[in-house]
RNA sequence: GGCCCCAUCGUCCAGCGGCCUAGGACAUCACCCUUUCAAGGUGGAGACACGGGUUCGAGUCCCGUUGGGGCUACCA
C-alpha cells in the first residue's frame, strides 16, 4: 500500500442569523457550503447565529430550515440534531463567549469599556466634521478597574473591546482571491462582548468555528474587511485559522448587493411561484461558479463531482430572473409525466386566494385527468404556477368565451356560426373521438368550407376552452370528451346568435 | 471621505501568453416548423473599460487611471 497522507476531515458550516427569510444571495452561500462538504465527504453543519436579540425573529428561523430542506441541502449537524458539537444555537452557547472574552481581558488583549452610546455618537459626529474616518478612539483603554465598577454600580452599559494593535500589517490568504492585506491602523478597538452579555459576530463565530472544528469558512465577500479582526482574535486566543473562501456577491439589476430592497425574493417565494428546487439549485450554483466548460444543465451529483473552489469566480454576478425561468422550463420538460403531474397537483389544490384552482372546482383535484393533460402542456410551462391558467377549463363545468374573441378577425359572425354548426355535426357524428381522427375530419371540413385550417380551428378552440391560448385543439377535444365538447360549442353558437 | 474587492457581449459563464478573425447560454432580432401559445431548428446583431509597461507575442502577467461594488455599529 502506498503511504496515504492523512486527509483532514472537512467541516463546513452555514451560519445564518434568524432575522429574516433567507433570500437568494444568502442561500447561494449555503449551496456552496453544502456542495463543498459533499465533494469532500465532509460534514455540513448548520448553526444559528442569534446573538442579536433585538432583531431575532422565530418565524425566520423556521424558514431557514424550510428553505434548506426544500432545496435538498441536508445537514449533518444542526439544532435539530444532537451532534458532537451541540448546541448549534449561539444563544445557548453564551458561556463559551463570555469565557473567551474574559480570557482575553486577563491576557491583556481586551478591556472593559463604559463609553456610552451617546458618547460614541458624539465622537463619530466630531470625527466626521473634522473629515476624519469614524473610528473608536480607544479611550476605554485608560479606564481603571475602579472607573468600570463605578459605572457598573450606576447601571451604565459595559462592553468588552478587543485591544487592536495600532501599527503593523496583517495578511491573510483567501482561497478565491489570494493574498489580501490590511494595515492595522485601520482597525479600531471593536466590541467583542455587548452590554447585554451577548457576543458580537466577530467573537462568537471565531469561538464556534474553532470549537466545532470548522476547516473552511465559506461566506460572502462582504466579510473580507472584517477578516483581520477575526485574525486578531484567533491570534490572541491561540487558535489556528480555518481556510477562508469569500464568494462573490449576487447583485440585483442595479448592480448592488441583492437585498429586500430589490424585491429580492426569498427562497420560499420561488417555491410558491412554481420553481423546481433542482432548477433553482442549478441556476444559483452557476452564479459565481462554473465547471470550466460550457455545461449548464447539471444535476446535483454532477455538480458535486465537478465542484472545486478554484473555479469560484472573483467578480459579482447579477441575478437574472429570465434565465432562471428558462432553466426552470428545461427542468419541467425533463420530468416524466407522472412526476410532473405529482408536482403540479399541490399547486392546483391550494385555495384560489393562494394561487390554486378556482374554489368552484371540486377537491381533491382529479389527478387521472391531470396525467392525461400534462403531456400537452409540458412544453408550455415556465413555472408550475402557469398550469392553472392553462388547464382550468378541463375542470370547469362550463366556460364563457368572449364574443369578440370567438369571431376571428378574418371572418364575420355569420361565417363563424356556420363553421361552428359544422363542427357540432362532426362531433355529434364522430365514431372515433381520438385526436388524430378528429384532426382528419376537421381538416376536411375546413377545406369544404373554404377556410384555412387555422381559421376554422380558432373559433372552436375558444368555444371549448374559453381562451385564446390553450393546449393543442384536438388533444383537448379528446380529453374533454364528446359531450362537453358538444355542449360548449353549442353554447358558443347560442351566444353568437343572440 | 478612508480601507478592501472586482472589471470579456445587455446578463451569466469559457478563455488561465501563441489554438481568439474571442466560444457557449439567457435575453433580443430574422427566418423555418405550426391549429393558438409554447417548445424545437437555423441564422444575425452584440464584449476583451482606458493608458502604460513585460514579452518575439497579451483578453490572458505587472503598474496606473477610470468605473462599479463592499465594509466602515454594542447587525450579522
Amino acid at each position: 500500500m502506498v503511504e496515504s497522507k492523512k486527509i483532514e476531515q472537512v467541516n463546513v458550516r452555514y451560519a445564518p442569523s434568524p432575522t429574516g427569510i433567507p433570500h437568494i444571495g444568502n442561500i447561494r452561500t449555503a449551496i456552496f457550503d453544502w456542495i463543498y462538504s459533499k465533494s469532500k465527504n465532509g460534514q455540513f453543519i448548520v448553526r444559528i447565529e442569534d446573538t442579536d436579540r433585538s432583531r431575532y425573529d422565530p418565524h425566520s428561523e423556521q424558514s431557514i430550515f424550510d428553505s434548506l430542506q426544500w432545496l435538498g441541502l441536508d445537514w449533518d449537524q444542526g439544532p435539530d440534531k444532537t451532534g458532537i458539537n451541540s448546541p448549534y444555537v449561539q444563544s445557548k452557547r453564551k458561556h463559551f463567549y463570555v469565557e473567551a472574552a474574559e480570557k482575553l481581558v486577563k491576557s491583556g488583549h481586551a478591556y472593559y469599556d463604559d463609553t456610552t452610546p451617546g458618547e460614541l455618537e458624539a465622537l463619530r459626529k466630531r470625527q466626521k466634521a473634522n473629515g476624519e474616518p469614524p473610528r473608536y478612539d480607544g479611550r476605554g483603554r485608560f479606564r481603571s478597574e475602579k472607573d468600570i465598577s463605578n459605572s457598573r454600580d450606576k447601571g451604565l452599559p459595559i462592553v468588552i473591546r478587543f485591544k487592536a494593535p495600532k501599527t503593523g500589517n496583517l495578511e491573510f490568504y483567501d482561497e478565491v482571491r489570494g493574498k489580501i492585506s490590511f494595515n492595522l491602523s485601520e482597525i479600531d478597538d471593536f466590541v467583542i462582548l455587548k452590554s447585554d452579555g451577548m457576543p458580537t459576530y466577530h467573537l462568537a463565530h471565531i469561538v464556534d468555528d474553532f470549537e466545532m472544528g470548522i476547516t473552511h469558512v465559506i461566506r460572502g465577500e462582504e466579510w473580507i474587511p472584517s477578516t483581520p479582526k477575526h485574525q486578531l482574535i484567533q491570534t490572541a486566543l491561540n487558535i489556528k485559522p480555518p481556510k477562508y473562501v469569500h464568494v462573490p456577491l449576487i447583485f440585483g439589476k442595479d448592480k448592488s448587493k441583492l437585498s429586500k430592497r430589490h424585491g429580492a425574493k426569498s427562497v420560499l417565494e420561488y417555491r410558491d411561484e412554481g420553481y423546481l428546487p433542482e432548477a433553482l439549485f442549478n441556476y444559483l450554483v452557476l452564479l459565481g461558479w462554473s465547471p470550466g466548460d460550457d455545461t449548464e444543465i447539471m444535476d446535483k451529483s454532477e455538480i458535486v463531482k465537478r465542484f472545486t473552489i478554484n473555479r469560484i469566480s472573483e467578480s459579482p454576478a447579477v441575478f437574472d430572473p429570465e434565465k432562471l425561468e428558462w432553466m426552470n422550463g428545461i427542468y419541467i420538460r425533463s420530468l416524466s409525466t407522472t412526476n410532473l403531474a405529482q408536482r403540479i397537483l399541490p399547486y392546483l389544490e391550494k385555495p384560489e386566494k393562494d394561487g390554486g384552482f378556482s374554489d368552484t372546482i371540486e377537491r381533491p383535484i382529479n389527478s387521472n385527468l391531470l396525467i392525461k393533460i400534462v403531456p400537452h402542456i409540458r412544453e408550455r410551462l415556465k413555472t408550475l404556477l402557469d398550469v392553472k391558467e392553462l388547464i382550468d377549463f378541463f375542470y370547469l363545468e362550463s366556460v364563457c368565451p368572449k364574443i369578440d374573441e370567438l369571431v376571428p378577425k378574418t371572418m364575420d359572425t355569420a361565417s363563424t356560426v356556420k363553421c361552428l354548426y359544422a363542427s357540432l355535426n362532426l362531433i355529434k357524428n364522430a365514431k372515433d373521438f381520438s385526436a388524430q381522427c378528429l384532426e382528419n375530419i376537421f381538416r376536411l371540413q375546413a377545406e369544404k368550407l373554404n377556410l384555412k385550417p387555422g381559421q376554422m380551428f380558432s373559433p372552436i378552440r375558444i368555444s371549448v376552452t374559453g381562451k385564446r391560448i390553450a393546449p393543442p385543439l384536438f388533444e383537448t377535444l379528446e380529453i374533454l370528451g364528446k359531450e362537453k365538447s358538444f355542449q360548449r360549442i353549442k353554447n358558443a353558437i347560442d351566444m353568437l346568435e343572440k
